[in-house]
DNA sequence: ATATTTTGTGTAACCGGTTACACACACCAG
DNA sequence: CTGGTGTGTGTAACCGGTTACACAAAATAT
């Protein structure tokens, strides 16, 4: 391996000129540059980014602690992430923590140890110590906690608001809200969403605890379904949730969208590969997190942040599980 | 931050005996344990990490290079290999490739410099110089190309005739094979598993490539299917192009499975979320990546492996796409 | 009793960079 | 002509560990 010091003694200059010209800072005539310039090419030198670190107590890593990636909605932001990393020069570890605090904690600290830049946290402990006494950049993303930290998050209320509408205006009148679990702070919002559409419409609504998991969606709308025959319109505050829901009004030959209309929420990919293709209030899941990744790198550069809080405006995607509007 | 000489100091003896004990290497007396142990504790020394690195050339990093964790067959891979990492307390990086030799040489090189242990790699370069020059650990996962890399893939040729009897044992007369691109050695290995299980069958087939999407899969088989209206199987040889063919189906209002039966292979946990649910032939995914990771890491500390070949099985798992056998 | 091996420890070089500091020289102002 | 500023460069300390080597004491062999 070629070190700094045989680049110098090729170029005939010291190490410090060598490593001046590397960083770009510093002075550095225009002969040495050339003769380092050649030298480096010559021996084909890499910088050795470890030693690097070291000195400067800082590596181009970052870390991204989510659940699980297994869980459809994080690959996507997963890889956003990756790509801004990617054109900034920087490498992103992957931490599945399963929500489990343990977990986190042993993330923050092995990496720190490894002078780490910063993190990007999906996570409902943003306020556990790990996160607030960490003294590194730390940007969340999804939900929010704590007002230290920077935030990035779809408009969750507006997006349920639009959902909620998108299902009265199509005539829906007995609505099942699956509202996901009560801890979570977007599925909050999206229930105050929905909550503040749903209320002085003309229509009757029931609302369902439980969590974003397919099967168990299934069975809760399976035996709601059952019990209240009555229901025209199921708004699930995530996808897979409502992928459940479908499932449910298949079991039972309930045509949908004719008898029963579904909206979903999330735009995961999988939500076109249904049948019908699932109408849902879309967040832009790559922009959030090409935007958390840009953020926390700004932080990571001492750059000033001109927000830190980043509301990623949803959309819906109408798909085939809702009629067309009445009019 | 406290260092290893600040520990010394308090202990009351050399960094060379500190770092013994730490590593556990070396000579180090009970009376010594016993002092350095107490200052760790109560100067709540961590090694770093880095420092360590800039010795001993190692660091306990590995990458995984894959071509898109959004493609729904990677995230429970990843899941996998980072688990198994944990457990041996190393942390993994995710790089994205897209399938692009240049995309991979940058992140080996890339991770070099950082002093990676290894990589795990789903690619189809895998003859490319930056793998075959770079003289640390790598091994293989799902498609084999050089020899001199250890590999872990699942058995896709007995898996294709395996899907393509459950085909046959359900009646299916004319079937059609969703064959994936040509470039990709599972997909040949599938192709070839199939053409095997129906050459000499009683059975009509047709082979169509294209690539694993579920949109040009979808327009493909709608196509095929106005086409041939007889076709009554269709086995596809990854799940996404299976919900493809699942959704022309239902677009054309065919009955499936009474009038046509489809099978997919990969066993991704979307396949149960269709309606009806997707028979596949699957995979055991995460144990894949497990079995990978553990193999990567006997490599990188030297181990003796036991086999540079590990073949998982797969499964059939029947659900709503195909019909009960006939008997 | 002496020779040899094993155990235990410390000093200092080293990994491969960065950078504070000292110094030299050129240029310009007064 | 002197002093100050800007430019360019090298030496050596430093980042925080690991480890080769030297050496001493204890244990064992002869």
């Amino acid at each position: 391996m070629t070190t700094i010091r045989d680049v110098a003694k090729k170029a005939g200059v010291s190490v410090a000129t060598v490593s001046r010209y590397l960083n770009g800072n510093g002075y550095v005539s225009k002969d040495a540059e050339k003769a380092v310039e050649a030298a480096v090419k010559e021996l084909d030198y890499e910088i050795n980014q470890v030693a690097r670190s070291l000195n400067t107590k800082k590596s181009n890593l970052i870390g991204l602690i989510l659940p699980d990636i297994t869980n459809p909605f994080f690959p996507e932001l997963a890889r956003a992430v990756e790509d801004v990393a990617l054109t900034y020069g920087y490498t992103v570890i992957l931490c599945n923590s399963d929500e489990n605090p343990e977990k986190e904690r042993n993330y923050t600290e092995q990496l720190k140890k490894k002078y780490i830049g910063g993190f990007i946290v999906i996570s409902n402990q943003l306020d556990a110590p790990h996160y607030t006494d960490i003294k590194l950049p730390i940007v969340a993303l999804d939900r929010a906690i704590n007002e230290s930290v920077p935030i990035v998050s779809s408009n969750n209320r507006e997006g349920a608001a639009l959902g909620t509408r998108a299902l009265l205006d199509r005539g829906c009148r007995n609505i099942l809200f699956l509202r996901g679990p009560e801890e979570l702070n977007p599925a909050n919002d999206r229930y105050e969403g929905f909550m503040a559409e749903i209320d002085g419409a003309d229509a009757h609504f029931s609302v369902l605890t439980g969590p974003f998991h397919f099967e168990e969606s299934e069975e809760l709308v399976e035996s709601f379904l059952k019990a209240h025959p009555e229901t025209d319109g199921i708004f699930a505050s995530s996808d897979v949730s409502a992928a459940g829901a479908l499932k449910a009004a298949h079991k039972l030959g309930i045509d949908v969208p004719e008898d029963l209309q579904i909206i979903g929420f999330d735009g995961i990919s999988m939500g076109e590969m249904l049948s019908p293709g699932l109408t849902t209030v879309a967040q832009d899941i790559y922009e959030m997190g090409a935007v958390a990744a840009r953020m926390l790198i700004k932080l990571i550069e001492n750059q000033p942040l001109e927000e830190r809080f980043h509301e990623v405006p949803v959309k819906l995607i109408v798909r085939g599980t809702t009629r067309s509007v009445r009019t």
